[in-house]
DNA sequence: CGACAATGTGTAA
DNA sequence: TACACCTTGTCGA
């Protein structure tokens, strides 16, 4: 269920606790045995976010690939120190639960011990303990135990993220980084006659859009999802890819994806209520909230797009 | 309690 | 295009 916002709030999640220090791994349900035994016991050097996939880098050169898939999910708790240390603040969100020991370490006044996770409940793929704190996931569609060379194979097989920094010196291959990114997707956009819907679902294109990101940045640059790719101009490629980019950073600020902020709520009140979060994405048969006509909704590909048949008309 | 949908992808037909 | 994957929340009987 999540998109790429998601996954890089993991990584900066995984990066903030538990890298550093060596990491019990298990698997509790049995199905990734074998991997967590190569990695049980070495120490996490990085965690790092592409698209969907989430990269955990082990100091003996492996590598925990995930991909939560649609109903992944990773579930956290910890001690004070740890949530303390968790860049995850805000309520539950889809992908990324948190549940934290209610019990009373500080009374005991010991940090560096906490009641543990709890008894998995149904099939955790693989756990994670360090001192302060433990990580469970569930459901993924991928979780294994590779090598760099293999997690280099990956990455090939994926287009620019627009969640990674533009910055040449953080970010030297042009490939991976913001700006190159930008024009690796304008490229790839005019070059096909596939229409927009597919193309920013497709992850060799733009890394990691999903279904609402993918609904949601048509209706805000007005554009019809039929529209083939090369009927766009440069211009307004680069400024679908910009608005992307922003979007999706708010994403991983907020971590829910609200659209509507700085159209409605002006950007620096209190968030928008969940119902009030998207333009079109799951408002079939509801009123666009900038015209007022009947949001569409059609089966594309396995998957429902939703648009806004007046506003987002080719001129 | 069962049916169904869900922010996804890989494989087979 | 269909289905498998395999988990959870929601809704209706």
């Amino acid at each position: 269920m999540p998109e790429g916002h998601s996954i890089h709030r993991l990584a900066r999640q995984f990066g903030d606790v538990f890298a550093g220090e060596p990491l019990a791994v298990t698997s509790p349900q049995g199905r990734f045995a074998a991997g967590a035994a190569l990695l049980d016991g070495r120490t996490l050097l990085r965690a790092d976010a592409h698209g969907k996939h989430l990269f955990l880098r082990f100091d003996h050169g492996m590598v925990l690939h995930v991909h939560l898939g649609l109903y992944g999910a990773w579930d956290f708790g910890g001690d004070s120190e740890f949530r303390g240390a968790s860049s995850i603040g805000a309520p539950r969100k889809v992908g990324e639960r948190e549940v934290f020991d209610d019990g009373p370490p500080e009374a005991e006044g010991d940090t560096s011990g906490y009641a543990g996770p709890p008894a998995p409940v149904g099939a955790v793929r693989v756990r994670l303990i360090g001192s302060h704190g433990w990580a469970d996931l569930r459901g993924a569609t991928t979780c294994a135990a590779i090598t760099e060379a293999e997690a280099e194979g990956v990455l090939a097989r994926l287009g620019p993220d627009p969640l990674h920094k533009p910055d040449p010196l953080q970010n030297p291959d042009p490939r991976r980084n913001g700006s190159g990114g930008r024009e690796d997707f304008i490229r790839r956009v005019l070059a096909r006659r596939t229409p927009l819907a597919s193309l920013l679902m497709d992850q060799k294109v733009i890394a990691g859009v999903g279904n609402v990101y993918r609904a949601e940045v048509l209706f805000r640059r007005r554009l019809d999802p039929w529209l083939p790719g090369r009927s766009l101009s440069a211009e307004a490629a680069g400024l679908l890819w910009d608005d992307t980019a922003a979007v999706m950073a708010d994403g991983v600020r907020d971590g829910r994806i609200i659209t509507t902020t700085a159209v409605f709520w002006s950007g620096s009140g209190p968030l928008p209520p969940a119902e009030d979060a998207h333009f079109v994405y799951r408002r079939h048969g509801q009123p666009c909230r900038i015209c007022g006509t009947a949001v569409a909704l059609a089966e594309h590909a396995a998957r429902k797009l939703y648009w806004c048949p007046s506003c987002q008309r080719p001129a």
